[in-house]
DNA sequence: ACTAACGGTAAGCTAATACTTACGATTTGA
DNA sequence: TCAAATCGTAAGTATTAGCTTACCGTTAGT
């Protein structure tokens, strides 16, 4: 099981992908995420599991809160996958993101 | 629901990967995907008509024999979503990809 | 013309999964 | 110290969704 195939599953749910663009702007809390929501405060704690095991998303916990925020290792993993299926721009890009600083440590 | 929804939810199964990953190399018929798979001519049938309307597909009939090869536009769809979460390297190849030209068609 | 190959769809079954409520552990603050 | 808040997990249910077999229409080739 590669690292991007979790991560498509993961945003193959719609109420994952509700969850994980409510982390696009800032890190929240679990209560937070569950706010506004049509699913039950443990229903999100059951979808942050699999963000998280699929690296979208990290935790840092802070004293009674569960903060969570966006994870690129994720979503550059889904980056790479795609980029088997795209010739033209895959060449340009590769060689760019090799100079960009963020990425160096996840090794592309 | 986002052209990107439809492709998450498609590459979130296994079975649609495989298919879309011989894909990669060269358009196929039917048959050729379903031969090796470990599932039966139907159910692939089944899985191309969700990578088709996830426009991660695109079909042309020859003759006898329905040939699907890989489309572009849900790949595309799916990185701009992606780029949402991406900050760092997002504007460098924002640039970049505008001055490609096979992606100027798809107006990013 | 007739047979074989290709492939989409329908019907039905089964397994996966998203959801709920209930519970317990930890932390905060009054 | 004790009540309230946060949040993960377990158990159970119900819907989803992927699979199979059966069937039918179209095209290719003899």
């Amino acid at each position: 099981m590669s690292a991007s195939s979790h991560a498509f599953n993961a945003l193959g749910d719609p109420t994952r992908r509700a969850i994980f663009e409510k982390l696009r702007d800032k890190p929240l809390a679990v209560v937070d995420l569950a706010d506004g929501l049509p699913v039950s405060r443990p229903a999100v704690s059951q979808h942050l599991k699999v963000l998280k095991a699929a690296k979208l998303i990290s935790l840092k916990i802070q004293g009674n809160k569960n903060i969570y925020e966006v994870d690129r290792e994720g979503i550059l993993a889904m980056r790479n996958y795609l980029d088997q299926f795209w010739d033209e721009a895959l060449d340009n890009f590769k060689h760019l993101v090799e100079q960009t600083e963020i990425n160096k440590k996840y090794s592309i």
